[in-house]
DNA sequence: GATAGCATGTAACAAAAGTTACAAGGTGCT
DNA sequence: AGCACCTTGTAACTTTTGTTACATGCTATC
């Protein structure tokens, strides 16, 4: 039971700062509930279609588009407070995943049922603003994806990469070896290496074992 | 008056084959005005909101990523019934548009005022339904693009480029320089020539000026 | 503390993509 | 016809990225 209050008392944290009017809050602390993922492990998979929403109370979730022959790619990391767009559409017509969801540190998730959608964002004009607002985000975060994959080469990607990690993870340090750097960023281990050498020379990082610290 | 009837009659022979309420219907047309596109003239452009929602007609839209540098790449086409779901992120949040849209044909558009959105979206499910699927829609095809960019090579993506054209076009044939398919696809002339020769002697494709055709 | 496995560095090479330069042929205009 | 301009083809070269191979040193585990 201590840990049932604990929870409802973080959503309720949560939606305290949010601008969802009461009954929502209400509703939203009612028939949802709270879903623990350890490190590593998958909250959505292509394919595999739960029909609720996620909405990030504490962690980092990491999206992915993933290929049929195994090669991946990160699009963007989700944050508190944030929600799954892709989700959401997915819900609402049914569809299978097109992205795959990691936990990239333990997360905590407030699941919506996905029965609500509809009759919340005709009922809550804050519901309808979050979801846009979701939308908007995940576009905005999908063209810097794309921006990123045009127009510049590995060496800016891999920085890029770098700074969106450190932002997303609150840290100095980027905690990931070349091999995990070079999945995300569906290129060779020896590319990273060579890039992340000139880019300590150009006393723009410092590397450690297991580590890279952002100068 | 002749004209007036005639663009009424085309928007309403258009909303006749969707699955929008009757009351919908005859605020969409109310509401609404026609704009007539000429090829190659802008629709939408990067920093310039213009706050109405654009509802294609007939013709076909393209709708591009662009750069500070003038560099630019295609993300997709938009066809009859299609509408921008940027637009309506960007209406809804009042943010200037990260897209450029372009005439590929004459186009005739329906442009909804964005006055009425969310109004719509909370009052008839049929247009929650149209909006998310939407964004269904652009997800799928962004993500297409980004599977392209990312784990297919120049040769694959000027193939998917053709058929993707093809495709839009409704035609056999692709009417376009290299010079155009190269600034599409965000690369040289040269190359397009190279790779495209390539698919000449492979039998997919064949050549004539200005225009290709897809076998 | 031996050892197996992982992380990183680097050389040497291959493949893909981009760049520069030039030639040949078509198109439209005067 | 003459001319300017556009389109396509291609050679030669550079740069970027990917691949293979191997060496060195760290770490965990028995």
């Amino acid at each position: 039971m201590i840990g049932f209050f604990c929870y409802k008392a973080m959503i309720e944290e949560h939606l305290l700062q949010s601008s969802f009017e009461p009954l929502l809050k209400q509703e939203i602390k009612d028939t949802g509930y709270l879903k623990k993922v350890k490190k590593g492990d998958h909250v959505i998979d292509p394919g595999l279609n739960k029909g609720d929403i996620p909405l990030v109370l504490s962690g980092i979730l990491k999206v992915y588009r993933k290929e049929a022959t195994g090669n991946e790619v990160l699009l963007y990391y989700l944050e508190k407070g944030e929600t799954c767009a892709m989700s959401i559409t997915c819900c609402l017509e049914q569809k299978p995943s097109e992205v795959k969801v990691i936990a990239e540190t333990d997360v905590e998730i407030w699941m919506i049922p996905s029965v609500n959608l509809d009759r919340w964002v005709s009922k809550y004009p804050s519901f309808r603003r979050y979801v846009f607002q979701a939308y908007q985000t995940r576009f905005d975060e999908l063209m810097q994806t794309i921006d990123s994959l045009v127009f510049t080469n590995m060496e800016e990607r891999l920085m890029k990469y770098l700074l969106d990690t450190k932002q997303a993870t609150a840290s100095f340090e980027v905690v990931k070896t070349h091999r995990e750097i070079a999945n995300e960023l569906n290129t060779s281990r020896v590319v990273v290496s060579r890039l992340l050498k000139k880019l300590e020379r150009e006393n723009k990082i410092l590397q450690r074992r297991n580590c890279i610290e952002i100068l």
